[in-house]
DNA sequence: CGGCCTATGTATAACAG
DNA sequence: TCTGTTATACATAGGCC
């Protein structure tokens, strides 16, 4: 959005799609961390880019991961009744699994790439 | 970050948190949004909000789910072994999945509200 | 509080090497 | 193709109703 007012429409030129594509995830990112950050909110990005392996996935370090399983689980141990099915903890349910999941999955340099990626700090 | 550099760290004051939180959210999933028609990638916004009942979520409209499924469900039946407990098969199906049970959750007014919100089209 | 305004910082399309 | 630069559009903090 700036020389010329971009249409909002598949980029057809593979380059430059690839080349917006990298500078835009990496804001995505970054903005998902700062909203997360400044309003004391839990967000989450994930991006399925078009050859990489794996999606690009925020939050994506073991020790946020491992904040947002540990606050989970001990709200349900203070308020059992928040294991219920609710649409609460249902949606957290299945968010933290898949996060614990993606855990799992990510390499070490994978997340040195992404961190350096968006800047990260 | 305008008429001052506002740090990266948790706003206090109840009152401009809110507001920032509100206007942050509807350019997160505007950003998502863009980037997901320009680059042609399949990209999903998550947030919870504070004391909102459902997060924000996106894609959060009946047909673009339909199509993400559709899109899953027709790569499954060309290519079997894609089945397989693989990392890609395996992450997509996790947040499909999601995004099933999102839909049934989504009301009508919400989704009419969000779109409102983010100025859709 | 909820909008609207606007000055200013950011994001980014196009370009250059 | 990727990285760096730059000009311009966009995002948004702080005000004002």
């Amino acid at each position: 959005m700036v020389r010329k007012k971009v249409k909002l429409a598949y980029i057809e030129n593979d380059s430059c799609r690839r080349v917006t594509y990298r500078k835009r995830v990496k804001n995505l990112v970054k903005k998902t961390r700062e909203l997360s950050v400044l309003c004391g909110v839990d967000a989450c990005a994930i991006i399925y880019g078009q050859d990489e392996q794996a999606p690009v996935v925020w939050p994506s370090s073991e020790e946020e991961a491992k904040r947002i399983i540990s606050d989970y689980n001990s709200k349900s141990e203070l308020d059992p009744s928040q294991r219920g099915f609710n649409q609460y903890t249902f949606l957290n349910d299945s968010v933290i699994k898949a996060k614990e999941r993606l855990l799992k999955l990510q390499r070490k340099n994978r997340e040195k790439q992404i961190a350096n990626m968006i800047g990260f700090g």
